[in-house]
DNA sequence: ATATTTACCTAACAAACGTTAGTATTTTCA
DNA sequence: TGAAAATACTAACGTTTGTTAGGTAAATAT
């Protein structure tokens, strides 16, 4: 019994396409073949190739913004907020690097009508993250110049794994998570003398 | 007298359509409208649209790597090393917005064969940044327990400004630098308590 | 057993694409 | 002034694109 529908076969093959060619540069027919069907018969799943698009984005958007919103339910913490936010954010993609990738790559073809509304939702995000800095920096434990700045750039650390990250490689996602939120906390400078 | 050739106003028009709408959505004739021709007028000054993409992204790999090689050789301080290396990256990459995000963002479009050798020209980048790291371990200001991870870290933060960088946004481009270098050099982490 | 839905097919469409051929016009330079 | 070179044009090409129409066969439900 084939558990996992048409549709969702779909969107991940074209996931992992999107990802390989870029959204554009990866065909109706290009996913049909790998499905081993023809590119008309996708239509009697999905309504059209934003749709596929759309769904990717908004389902990985969804995602990470209920894991921003719990962390900063449960925890009190500013140091472990953002080390569990870390965490979740590293193996939510980690766990679906087609679907990241897609979602941080190609959100900017979603259809107009959508692309306002994706915005608002990454904004949200970040939202999440600056809630964080604020929080720390109430605790004393985190200070910033800008933290808009500072949000953004942690985002762009967090995010780029993406690029290099491979399952066979040889860092687990805990361990990228152990490392990234050292190097965002305390950065490259050695500790002990300082001038 | 126009002193610009009709062959840089392609370019960096081609630009500024890629950067807006990606390399594969904006087309021929979209340049050539946006400079009042015909598409098939372009074919005068350029071979093909693969080309144009070709220029943009080797001569922004060109300009970085002569930066940081110029900054290994100068400089003897790893601390300044860096410091002017970022400086340098962030300049060039606000120097030319469009054509920086187009190399970061659309490279990977590039023709079959060149693709090798623009991956070549970045890992070179990436080494200069390395020795960077390995002169600061050497010198006992900088450590980092991975740093392959720390280099490509550091590139997504400086990568990461083509997203918002405006020129005419409310932070200069060594103010950023000044961002930056801080963040990568001491994280979020206040300095005098801890635990 | 019959009716209905699901999943696929073939064929074709209109539009958009990068690019070439061949030609006219303008600019440059001897 | 006249030749050469640069720059643009019109027209068209062969592909590829997302998508629709209409039909068939299999699975499911009544």
């Amino acid at each position: 019994m084939d558990t996992i529908s048409r549709k969702e076969q779909i969107i991940t093959t074209s996931a992992k396409l999107f990802r390989q060619k870029g959204f554009e540069a990866a065909s109706m027919r290009d996913i049909a073949a790998e499905l081993g069907i023809e590119a008309a018969s996708l239509y009697s799943h999905i309504k059209s190739k934003d749709e596929i698009l759309e769904t990717i984005c908004f389902r990985m958007a969804d995602e990470l913004l209920k894991a921003i919103d719990e962390v900063n339910d449960v925890y009190f913490n500013a140091e472990e907020k953002l080390a569990t936010a870390i965490k979740n954010h590293v193996k939510i993609v980690t766990g679906d690097l087609d679907s990241s990738t897609v979602f941080l790559r190609e959100w900017r073809r979603l259809p107009e009508g959508k692309l306002g509304e994706f915005i608002k939702l990454r904004n949200k995000y970040e939202d999440g993250f600056m809630q964080i800095l604020i929080n720390g920096e109430n605790e004393n434990v985190f200070e910033a110049p800008d933290k808009k700045f500072a949000v953004l750039t942690i985002l762009s650390a967090v995010n780029w794994i993406t690029e290099w990250y491979s399952p066979k490689g040889n860092m687990t996602p805990d361990e990228i998570s152990e490392h990234l939120y050292r190097f965002i906390t305390t950065g490259l400078k050695v500790k002990a003398l300082q001038s």
